[in-house]
DNA sequence: CATGAATGAGGCTTCATTCAT
DNA sequence: GATGAATGAAGCCTCATTCAT
């Protein structure tokens, strides 16, 4: 079966892997928990801790810091999105209605996936449109590159990029297009909840969002 | 004379005015260094205070915290932008002449503009690259927005906004667009300094981020 | 008068001049008895800030680190050690005379000394005893070296290498005879109250350790 | 053959003899190399384990922490010198020789010695010199004196001292003496590396040492 | 016997802030 | 108004140790 298709996330972010044993499990969903509560600012290991009834030293164990924590929750989203994509157009062959699908699953909180029931799916959507962003905008992005940080989200980006050349291959900005077509979904749903004279989105109007996208990256295409 | 028109940056952001005193422009000028040098996640005040020669205590009588002091520089970007976009823009009739130049503004450094001696308008442009998302993205938006610390951002989207519906008034999405250029040029520089893969933009070639952005902004508004 | 005479001890050791405010000093004094009594392994900043009835971050703006606080110590040691030499030779020309004053002086705890009432000085000697050879035992101690950590040391040195060559200008070691005069008496104090086997000393007969290292002294360089 | 002779370290600073196991014999080696390389401050069992590729439980098996485990190497290079004086001198009858002879040994680097493969023996004569006192200068040392801590210690001081006695049965201060010929030795090749201006050796001239410890001891003993 | 996982406790350090001058 | 000193709280991290296999 498809849907079965499982992934493994960068283990650069982590030092030991935490869906290997329940406790790994129990970080990943109270992170998840806790992260959509209180941000990441105020996020710290001991209150992770607290929460989940251990202690900041297994913590440790699996995580060196919560920003590696983020990098892997997020890079978890990538791997998760580029996979939907995949199985979701696997039996298609319009290039068109591949973007459209990868628009539609951008612009839309993820489906809980039962292959893992540790992710709380609809508050890992709401992390990676208010904390997606932070995973590279520090100071030492280029050393966290260099250890592959951001493959998933290069991975992810090429395959749109490769959808939109196979619309229009003469198109020149394939790259900066896909990256700007991930960005603005999360953003506009970030303004769309807080700061609506940003967007012309409403609040959980996915359509509304996903056709606005729709139609900038159709028209840009040609 | 048009060019020394002035702008006052919102107050909510400060406990007292620093342009108005010369240690308030020296926490200025210093935070910029620091900022850029350093980043968000390990500037502190005492670090500030210590590169000032000046002490914590003093900037604390300028500034609650670090975020306010990021909104403060932020918002003055966005004030000086809107701003150089109304001047440049004055004597012409052209909708899109408009619309072209605030994307110019948007995809360039900050010119170096001798009313503000104090701002290093480089620093300041790439402050607003790494860090400016970092302002709105937090858990208290909400109670930061009712304050009035994104009336400035909110604007300048107006402004672009009302110069795409000058185009086209029946687009629907002019909101969203505007702050998707906003977003993307500082995005689309950020990946191309950190993240290649991510863009086609090469580093430093701003003409290049602008033929992108122009052209995806010309197609979608028809 | 002459035992008014004072000294600074090397700043390099502290970050803030620990003599020059109230709680400065109890620093000094509540470290040397927390030292005396628990060790240097066991002594820790929030031991000694409890002890003090103050706060860890009150005695970091002071020291850097435990070791630091060693360093200040011990240097003052030598320095209140290598004033006595000279006050109490002060008004004679016996070479021989200068060397035995201060072999009695190295042997013997400190006196109690009224311009310096936050040093407790017979505990400071037992630390000086247990602990003194542990500021320079360490990996960094080329580093320390260069920051002026052991100039009073030299110094100390120095004045007895002095006296030795005053007595006999041909002898070879002056230098190492003169560690080795200052390490014996510490070493043999420490032997007869803890490792008796190693000593003929026994506890508290300073001057079986005085004869001991004078006629050693004596015989060696004839 | 008599360079076969070989000895048991006292038992009482491990809890099993790591000399039994193919895994105590490399916790011995690596401890060596890690405590020459980073000193006992930084050294950890975890650092250690890492080093070995093993883990910190089976570290604890044979050491309960990790001053026991430098008392044990310390005891280990006190047996050996022991052992190395009397096989050196066993021909011999001469009690200058045997002095002689024992600091030649003390005062050089241990002899690379076959029967004991894992141990390195330049780098435990670092170790020795750069953390051999650390081993008596702790609070507990008493308990540790009961435990037989130091019994090898005494033990060649009292070798050392009895041949003091055989040149001179009337010298008053033979364990002194002996004690701070050991000590002497070690001191002063740390300051020829690390605090020149304490001593008239140079680095690595054990000829210059030797001839400074045998006139003092000559000297003294008449 | 050896190991991998987990943890309680505490170390060191800095932050953000207040107080007194 | 500006500053220097002090501090309470908390962050981050590591250590030493135990447990279960």
């Amino acid at each position: 079966m498809l849907s079965n298709v499982t992934f493994k996330v960068s283990q650069s972010a982590c030092l030991k892997d935490p869906t290997e044993s329940e406790l790994g499990k129990r970080i990943l969903s109270e992170s998840i928990n806790l992260l959509d509560e209180i941000g990441l600012e105020q996020f710290t290991f001991k209150k992770l801790a607290l929460a989940m009834g251990s202690t900041e030293a297994s913590v440790y164990r699996y995580f060196e810091n919560k920003h590696k924590l983020l990098v892997y929750l997020v890079n978890w989203y990538w791997c998760w999105l580029q996979n939907r994509i995949l199985i979701t157009t696997y039996n298609h062959s319009s290039a068109f209605f591949k973007l459209e699908t990868a628009i539609d699953l951008l612009a839309s909180p993820i489906k809980q996936d039962d292959n893992f029931e540790f992710i709380d799916e609809k508050k890992l959507y709401n992390i990676i449109i208010s904390e997606g962003a932070k995973v590279y905008l520090v100071k030492d992005v280029d050393a966290e590159n260099n250890e592959g940080a951001f493959l998933a989200y290069k991975g992810l980006c090429s395959l749109i990029s490769k959808l939109i050349l196979n619309i229009n291959p003469k198109y020149k900005h394939s790259h900066s297009l896909a990256s700007t077509i991930i960005e603005t979904c999360h953003n506009q749903i970030f303004f769309s909840e807080h700061l609506p004279r940003l967007t012309d989105v409403s609040e959980d109007d996915h359509e509304s969002l996903k056709e606005f996208v729709l139609h900038l990256t159709a028209s840009t295409i040609q």
